[in-house]
DNA sequence: CTGAAAGCGCTAACAG
DNA sequence: CTGTTAGCGCTTTCAG
């Protein structure tokens, strides 16, 4: 076993071929008579040869990389997308190069500089939001990019995202024909996509049952910020029934109520949440929420993705996938409510 | 702003100097006159050019990417691991390639082959055992590895975990200072080091004692497993005392125990966990578990490794971190234990 | 189908 | 310090 690097010129020499000829075995596209790819693959697996894909992207221009640029890893929803990600994305032969973007607003940029630098195919941004000339110099770069769980008002710019208004509004219709009347709002980050799509859609039912918003708090998708929040909305005139922008701050608006104030969830207080995270059906919570179908969104995002980078000319496509009320125990379920 | 990819030649030109000169302004380590630098900055920043690292990468034999191997993200101390390691390698300029090692067993030996192609300077194996001649191909390629939260008996190999074996031993050392007697143990996957560590230390801190175990079974650190060994486990004699081999497992014991088997914990039954991964703290859990140091973890990883990059010739470092014992709410508390 | 030859974009000696 | 000259390992025309 070799050790040192193998290269495809001293395997044709072991196998008495030209270097192109090892090339063009070992590159998809290319033809090569049966002998030779017989004493290439011989040769090769001899002195354990791989090509080297780096050299590959340099020329060929396809790196066959993916950046992925993420923001946060806490809220469960995330690991679970960036894994299902990752897998799809590797079975069509692509591999994910990660870049964390602090809560910095700035370092988004750069960081989307960096990844550029590595001449990546695409790109994904999950949660995030660009600076909108950054967006322009991915295009002129030729970089399709499309952004994960966020929309943008550009709309050149690619987008996968569950469909938050409708979202909003079941929360809403669920929690009124529950009969509530003192409904409190728990928001995000008033800067996300999600966040403004998931109360506009939550405010247009409320507002067409003609039932004011008898609270509303902002947790900025923070846990600390949430319970925070779940304190000073319940400090007087407590609602009875709350809507959490997302699951993440929905659990941790549950323990609050329930430990911190000795509420019961959902007799005293109906909690719904957004997401439909793995915890958010563990019976200690048995959340009441809106799922957001990961799968289908990793494959939209997918799609979209590669189509863009086979034919750059494509137009861009945003996607709002629907999803589905999943009625646990933290809302009370309103009688004769359909399953 | 141009529209195609701007090359050094392409400042050179305009900056009027070599194109050497332009790879030396970027190049860290190099040497240009102040004018230079000045010049080639100037028509950098107008045409927009940043280096090709993947070329630069070809030439110098250094690509500053480092493989990540995963193999599972639903527990939770695997995210908060990957998101401190990216950020610690960002900031030392290194970035990071992630492969998912599906359950599959061959599999894992053919992520590591691609993750060679992609000429990573070191990887990063989180949680995840190889064959033995893996680590030789790794070797021979000039690859340094670590392995991150998992040891393996091939001395040769470095490897960070926390002190396992210490862990376990805390764990025993609470319980039985605590009053139980008819203690049990859910094991994780009895392939993983971490399981067999943790289990070695429980068993020799009960064998002091001469206290036998009561019960053991097996949950494979997957959430429905430990459900239902939970259940064989408490179906008769049931053991007043639990411990898990991890705080994943450890929720889902606790939730079977209260919702599934009304059991009170710590009342009726005494849990302990291992990792204080963020639900541990939740005060619907409230675990008392072994904290693993993720950040230290972390860092000792990054440094084990970029020390391998630096200096090829350097031995093996394997690390056992100690990790303080939480002491929260779901098992029975010691008359006067020190906190 | 095959080999020779020309590069991809960049770094790294090497003289000056 | 600077430009010239070789490459890195590979893909891709281009003749044959």
């Amino acid at each position: 076993m070799a050790t040192h690097k193998v290269t495809s010129l001293e395997v044709a020499r072991l196998a008495g071929v030209s270097q192109s000829a090892v090339s063009r075995v070992f590159t998809p596209g290319a033809s090569a008579s049966k002998k030779t790819v017989e004493k290439v693959r011989k040769a090769a697996k001899e002195l354990g040869y791989r090509p080297n894909v780096l050299a590959r992207a340099v020329v060929s221009g396809k790196s066959r990389i993916i950046g992925l640029v993420v923001a946060y890893l806490n809220n469960q929803f995330y690991p679970e997308a960036l894994e299902k990600l990752t897998n799809a994305l590797q079975e069509r032969g692509y591999h994910v190069l990660i870049f964390m973007a602090s809560q910095q607003a700035g370092n988004i940029d750069s960081v989307v500089e960096e990844i550029l630098d590595f001449q990546v195919d695409g790109i994904v941004a999950a949660s995030v939001a660009l600076s909108s000339d950054l967006s322009g110099r991915c295009r002129a770069a030729g970089v399709p990019m499309v952004l994960f769980n966020r929309a943008q008002d550009d709309p050149a710019m690619s987008a996968v995202t569950s469909d938050n208004f409708a979202g909003g509004r079941k929360a809403a219709e669920f929690l009124l024909a529950g009969g509530h009347k003192k409904i409190g709002y728990i928001a995000g980050w008033e800067g996300a996509s999600t966040q403004r799509d998931r109360e506009a859609g939550f405010m247009a039912a409320l507002r067409e049952a003609d039932i004011e918003l008898h609270a509303r708090d902002v947790g900025n998708f923070v846990t600390e910020q949430a319970q925070e929040a779940t304190r000073r909305m319940f400090a007087n005139d407590p609602p009875d029934a709350v809507f959490v922008a997302n699951d993440h701050m929905a659990i941790a608006v549950m323990d609050t109520l329930r430990f911190e104030l000795s509420l019961n969830v959902p007799q005293d207080v109906s909690v719904i949440g957004y997401d439909d995270v793995t915890v958010a059906s563990w019976p200690a919570y048995n959340l009441t929420t809106i799922r957001q179908p990961a799968n289908r969104m990793v494959a939209e995002t997918v799609d979209i993705l590669l189509s863009k980078i086979e034919e750059p000319e494509i137009g861009p496509r945003r996607v709002e996938i629907d999803g589905p009320l999943i009625v646990r125990g933290s809302a009370r379920i309103p009688e004769g409510w359909k399953t």
